[in-house]
DNA sequence: TATTATTGCGCAATCGTTCCCGGGACCGTC
DNA sequence: GACGGTCCCGGGAACGATTGCGCAATAATA
């Protein structure tokens, strides 16, 4: 059906070795300018491309890298995604992207296949559900460069780049503090993952600070970050069922925010007069939610750039790296009305 | 670095011919039991995986398909994608996503780079500039496999889905009047894109079943589907400085309804007390945004599952197709409290 | 004129897999 | 004992591209 042309017809077409063709287009200086001419006007003519998988055999690599995130609807990911892209295209790689929806399992399937698909590297934030990364140590001991953004596994040595997600984490909370918030709530994911113990810190720092005193059954813990409202309803309703009801809550991504008010809402509890919120956001729609919700913004653009062209430079290095860096990057306190 | 195992790596362990061994493990008859059975123990204990890339240069396909749309981050496109990746997953098909951000430029760039990496079929829907559509018609009749959704063109005959933009904008577009909107404006895409001609149609049915008159100044047309504030802004502000100005708007998307808002905001007009706003959307945020909207919802899972179901049905026909079918999906008006 | 560089190009191997073909070993039959 | 037929298995070509090597033909030099 379709079939694109190669070097052979080429070299058929002009009367001529494949060798030669190659080495023509490739602008060899073994090949006389007349034979490049008409090679090279002829690969024109019929908009010759080489095959890129003939290629990636050739040179046992494919020129393109895996990603693994929880999901590109997240816009937060999404423009991730866009600063990935940025880099990769720049630098003549294709981009994968493959989402887990917050499962371990789907996480394992995508990047097994990623890796057996020879992507040259990989990109991997991971899913709410993942604690055992044996398949991805298995594959990095293999020798597959692997790049760790936001939500990196601590047990495997490589590059990792986040967010600083204590200090996001402080401001948040000191923010509610600061409103006169006293008996604040903090929603986040899944316990396991690094940035929910970061920002989990971060939040306690924040109460010590001001001497409010750290209450666990305060701290509301949704394994599938949300994926499904039920499980943040659920939380919800915990928290308003305390005896001590929460003045304010720290919620810790997007996605749970929005499940959060959601909730408030059926339940008629007026934001932010009975509960003030502040969360962790990216969405270029929270300004125009009603209610406005003050937020820490994390600089994801840059995450996904940096990420890329760290993992790039991993697998273009000549000789094995040993020496990984973890990149922290500035948030940034977003006060919106309330 | 990363050195997977090969047919040739088993043949030399076991001492056998890598042809034995490919048929092993493809349990051909013509190879005893025995050979069969250590042949697969020892691929087991290894954990062989046929290189993917050497099987796509044998069989001259790759088991991947193409995606050309806007931006993942609009939440329309998202869900398709997770329609695509439901069938394509199920059916051992990669999908590998391009955005165009609405460019012509990185449009063609990025299909002829997937076309040269060899995907089996693409699923496109066109981006807001395109109106050149030749590059594809070049693909489409060198026997690329080729499914539209949503964004089609109507040059290149070829399967394609849509949703019912008509019906879905007539409805939008009589809701305004049931509401008492007479002077209706409407705030669209690009004119070239098939959408935008199909919602137009739409808007002026319901004018006209109502007997409101049709005014060409109360249609905006945004060629980058705002994806600059500045576009949507400016047509805006041109509709509100009309001798008479528009009491409600019919806006023909999700992004456009947001920059929409946001300019209403700045020019503290009040929505939906002064301006009344139907749209497009797929956003599950949308019901937390103040104003909430009622809005056409389009659905955009199936529009992804149907197209890949399509796409692959083509990819793997025996026989060239020539009976290409346009679907149109029913889309729904869901009416929020303005 | 004879020998050596230089130029310009083709042959063939390679990457990992599949598959056509061919060829031994073994059995049964005449 | 010779021959035909299974049964198993290996050799080698092919997919499309790159590249080291070799080899003509020409040019430069002794």
């Amino acid at each position: 059906m379709f079939e694109p042309f190669t070097l052979k017809d080429i070299a058929k077409a002009l009367g001529l070795s494949t060798s030669t063709v190659s080495r023509a287009l490739r602008d060899t200086h073994e090949i006389s300018p007349q034979t490049k001419k008409i090679v090279l006007e002829y690969a024109q003519k019929i908009n010759y491309r080489p095959n890129p998988i003939a290629l990636s055999l050739k040179e046992r690599r494919s020129k393109s890298i895996g990603v693994s995130l929880s999901e590109v609807a997240n816009p937060y990911f999404s423009r991730v995604i866009n600063g990935i892209e940025s880099i990769a295209y720049d630098r003549g790689y294709h981009v994968i992207i493959t989402q887990t929806h917050e499962s371990y399992e789907r996480e394992k399937i995508n990047i097994e296949h990623l890796a057996s698909r020879s992507v040259d590297g990989l990109l991997v934030s991971l899913s709410a559900e993942t604690s055992d990364t044996s398949y991805l140590q298995n594959l990095h001991q293999r020798g597959l460069p692997i790049v760790f953004f936001d939500r990196v596994a601590k047990e495997i040595e490589t590059h990792k780049i986040i967010a600083n997600n204590e200090k996001g984490a402080f401001e948040a909370t000191e923010h509610l503090i600061q409103q006169g918030c006293r008996r604040i709530a903090h929603l986040t994911s899944s316990d396991h993952l690094s940035i929910s113990v970061e920002r989990l810190n971060g939040y306690k720092q924040a109460l010590a600070k001001y001497q409010v005193p750290f209450d666990e059954t305060y701290v509301k813990y949704c394994a599938h970050g949300g994926m499904s409202q039920q499980e943040t309803e659920i939380a919800i309703k915990e928290l308003m069922n305390l005896k001590q009801k929460p003045d304010g809550i720290f919620v810790a991504s997007d996605r749970l925010s929005i499940g959060c008010l959601v909730v408030f809402k059926e339940l008629k509890i007026k934001v932010p007069e009975e509960m003030r919120i502040t969360g962790f956001c990216n969405s270029d729609v929270l300004d125009l939610m009603s209610p406005t919700l003050t937020s820490v913004c994390q600089p994801a653009f840059e995450m996904g750039r940096l990420a890329t062209d760290m993992l790039l430079n991993l697998i273009e290095s000549k000789y094995p790296v040993h020496d990984f860096e973890k990149k922290i990057l500035d948030t940034s306190l977003f006060v919106r009305n309330n």
